[in-house]
DNA sequence: CGATTTTGACCTGCGC
DNA sequence: GCGCAGGTCAAAATCG
């Protein structure tokens, strides 16, 4: 069913190059055949502006596709929210295995936390040491296997000053300081689950006391960011078939302002002009941009949802 | 050359 | 008091 699927290859500038790389190698070896010169220059600017067209069409065609994502990411939000506080009410007919799991699955997801702290009062009674010290947070995240780096991408600007090899765990732990503000009290503990070593557990201790120092970061990073010092620019090469994690809006990633604000929003248009600010983000990205045109390319995207977005 | 990471040494809290 | 484990410090190394 080769006719099912559409050309869906991105061009973007290469076809620009090329016409210009010819042209440029034609001037160079002086072999301007003298039916192209009758060829005149309005005709090539024409191709070229039309290419252009197309590209611009192309970029304005994924970035609303992005924006469609950005909305379906927010409204499933929307709902997993509604189930957390369902599940909140219901809790105390719920037997604590249950509750066990369903937290595991939140802290998986993402959401960890406030969102345990908020609706169990029993927790917090548990851990009173944690309740009583600076705000504790958790957030696992999924990484490729292959990446051994203990880097968490959440947006802030952290120094690693430590490092650890615990007893309960073979791989080791790092330690972080918030290196924004000379003030910021907070920490951050990285290491790898002993259980799923592909899964890197990122343990947040205190508040910032900052602004975001990237909002674009906190919607958006890439899962594989071998070396920070590398990043943003760092490709996903590592992988014949690159991902893109989108850890769009992890409450357990935020500040606790942050947080609250990301709760309010609910508004149809603040969520339209964060949807924009998601798409611009990401189209800014060439991590990105590489990600989508090798997917695309690969042909991996099934043509009947191209062709509902 | 400044910022960041690495890594061994040191400090601290806790259980016995 | 001792030993252990986790956490932090700081000098050296590394990187851009």
């Amino acid at each position: 069913m080769e006719t099912a699927w559409v050309d869906t290859n991105l061009d973007l500038n290469i076809d620009i190059f090329n016409h210009r790389n010819k042209a440029l190698k034609r001037e160079s070896e002086g072999e301007v055949a003298d039916s192209e010169v009758k060829v005149p220059l309005k005709q090539e600017t024409g191709v070229l502006v039309e290419e252009l067209n197309r590209v611009s069409a192309e970029n304005k065609r994924l970035t609303e596709m992005l924006t469609v994502v950005c909305e379906h990411y927010n409204s499933l939000q929307n709902k997993f929210m509604e189930l957390v506080s369902k599940n909140c009410e219901n809790e105390a007919a719920t037997s604590k295995k249950r509750k066990a799991e369903f937290e595991d699955y939140t802290n998986m997801i993402g959401f960890s936390g406030n969102a345990e702290s908020s609706c169990s009062d029993e927790e917090s009674s548990k851990r009173p040491k944690e309740s009583i010290k600076a705000e504790i947070s958790r957030v696992y995240v999924r990484t490729n296997p292959s990446d051994h780096s203990l880097i968490v991408r959440d947006g802030y600007q952290w120094r690693k000053y430590g490092q650890k090899v615990t007893r309960d765990n073979p791989s080791p732990r790092a330690y972080f300081k918030c290196s924004f503000a000379p003030s910021c009290p907070v920490k951050k503990k990285v290491q790898r689950s002993a259980e799923d070593p592909s899964i890197l557990v990122a343990t947040y201790e205190g508040e910032h006391n900052h602004a975001h120092s990237s909002p674009a970061e906190l919607s958006l990073s890439t899962s594989y960011n071998p070396d920070p010092r590398s990043a943003p620019v760092s490709a996903p090469t590592k992988c014949s078939a690159p991902t893109v994690t989108l850890e769009l809006m992890q409450p357990g990633l935020m500040g606790d302002d942050t947080k609250r604000q990301v709760q309010q929003i609910d508004a149809p248009g603040i969520q339209q002009i964060v949807a924009q600010q998601m798409a611009a983000s990401l189209t800014r990205d060439p991590n990105f941009a590489a990600a989508l045109a090798a997917a695309i390319s690969g042909r991996v995207v099934e043509q009947t949802r191209l062709e509902k977005w």
